[in-house]
DNA sequence: CATTAGATGTGCGTAGTCGCACAGTTGAGG
DNA sequence: CCTCAACTGTGCGACTACGCACATCTAATG
């Protein structure tokens, strides 16, 4: 029961009664409907039609096989719709990957945007390891570092998260603020992980001695606690540093590029691209907010 | 929607999850398969899979499809058992169609053969119109006359009804017997059609001149009554002959021979085959029966 | 790190399938 | 009774779609 094609065929053929009227419904030449029902006939051994000059009438065998054909492309029409319709509605699960330091500003952005769009589900997805788009592990993807280079990714820039270097209060009492020469005399917070790619991590390790990193955290959060708590200078986002110290002037080379990424497969769909403008309008909106604190 | 093949295809590739393991369970070529999947994205406008160097991942489209195409699968393959299996197995309804003369002779044969194969109903139509096996209207049909020789119909002989000249004793009582020289002398029942094309009504017409047929009837009922009420002699089967006087002796022109008939289309299948072996061993039980009563 | 097995993707030649034209047949209608 | 229209059926030519071979890539394994 292969050849689903010639199932198709003789089903039109039932609902048609003639070899010619199923040929014009389908578009093709009856010679090719009568090869089409005799290649069934031969490998079912089973006639499905009494054939006369006037048409075909099925026999017991050919109506069965036409109600089974019914309900298929009933089923298959309703599958079309359902198909066609998709790329143009956003519904269904939308999936979000994101390193977990980006929690806080991207999970907002989620939420509203499940608001907007009641019918998706939305999953948002943080871990450390990297999600595999090619193997629809999610939609949209969010990283950070220099431009993600993969093939069939198609990358976005999503916001340049602006960082500065901070201590907390304490620390700045009792050790007054750095400056670019005095920075071996300071004691810094880095990341355990010597081989990070963040840019102010490549900073850090340019312009500050080894010995003068003190303490070392695994992630951001236990890096900002740590400078929270007075242990040294440590580089964060601006929007994490509400009550510390802005030790430093700012320094372009220090903020991370953050992208947006999605499988060049699941680029056009509309829920996708929904999701797209949702964080980037996200991202216009940040970026006024800081110019409007700095302007103030 | 259409390209059922296309869609098989693509339900195949979710199963198996590659594309060469798809085209080796489909028995095709891998390029196949990729033209198919690639045909029916162009077609429907919606990628249906994320493809990687390990494989193809379904989207959600194509987990929707691969569902539909699971279950039309399913009832495929039922259906091509239900197909293949009707060719042998005796079910359904089985229509056979006779002269309304035939229906005492046949009907016993098709209760008996309803009682043999429990699972098939049995549609016994009776009328003076030729029933037309090629438009689907009867599986097999019980012709008398000569050998019918329309295309497509599979003819096999059926029985010889023995006819013999029948009068009812009263009127033997009364007129005695007939001999090939006083034929005129007598009174004749007839059919109301002169054109029939019954042998003995043929020899009736050779040897009998029209005046001496004071009785005509529509059919054999009306000719059998008639008869039995003394209207004259009268040509009937020996089997509708009970209480009659069989008034000369039988000649074989008189015999009326009867066909099995069948469409080719439906002669191989098992129930139209059962049908005409009983049909058949019937006969044989007639002619059997027949010989041991001349026998006695 | 090199190797290998297994996967996708593409150009090319061929074989299978389709469309066309014509023949043959049936049923309807004047 | 004759004509006409519609349908089935078949041989032939063209074209599409298939299989093959090769290139390319990835992940796993030693």
């Amino acid at each position: 029961m292969e050849h689903w094609d010639e199932i198709r065929t003789a089903y039109y053929v039932v609902r048609e009664g003639t070899v010619s009227g199923a040929a014009d419904a389908l578009g093709v030449h009856h010679a090719t409907v009568i090869r089409h029902i005799d290649a069934l006939e031969e490998r079912l051994g089973v006639k499905l039609f009494q054939r006369h000059a006037r048409g075909y009438t099925p026999t017991e065998a050919g109506a069965d096989l036409a109600r089974v054909a019914q309900t298929t492309d009933d089923q298959f029409s309703q599958l079309g719709g359902r198909l066609r319709g998709q790329g143009e509605t956003v519904t269904g699960e939308l999936v979000v990957t994101a390193l977990p330091s980006f929690a806080e500003r991207v999970a907002p952005v989620l939420v509203q945007f499940q608001r907007d769009h009641p019918e998706v589900q939305v999953r948002f997805l943080t871990d450390a390891r990297v999600f595999r788009l090619e193997y629809g592990e999610a939609h949209v993807a969010i990283r950070a570092g220099s431009a993600p280079e993969e093939p069939d990714n198609v990358v976005q820039p999503f916001f340049t998260m602006e960082i500065g270097l901070y201590a907390a209060p304490c620390y700045v009492e009792r050790f007054g603020r750095p400056t670019m020469d005095t920075l071996g005399d300071h004691r810094f917070v880095g990341f355990a992980d010597l081989r990070s790619r963040a840019p102010f991590m490549r900073w850090q390790e340019k312009h500050v001695p080894l010995e003068a990193v003190h303490f070392r955290a695994t992630d951001d959060r236990g890096l900002i606690a740590a400078v929270r708590s007075g242990a040294g200078l440590g580089f964060m986002a601006t929007c994490d540093a509400h009550g510390l110290v802005d030790v430093m002037d700012r320094q372009p080379e220090w903020n991370a590029q953050t992208w947006l990424v999605t499988h060049v497969d699941l680029h056009r769909s509309a829920k996708v691209q929904a999701a797209l403008s949702a964080f980037k309008a996200a991202a216009r909106d940040w970026r006024r907010d800081e110019k409007g604190i700095q302007l103030s």
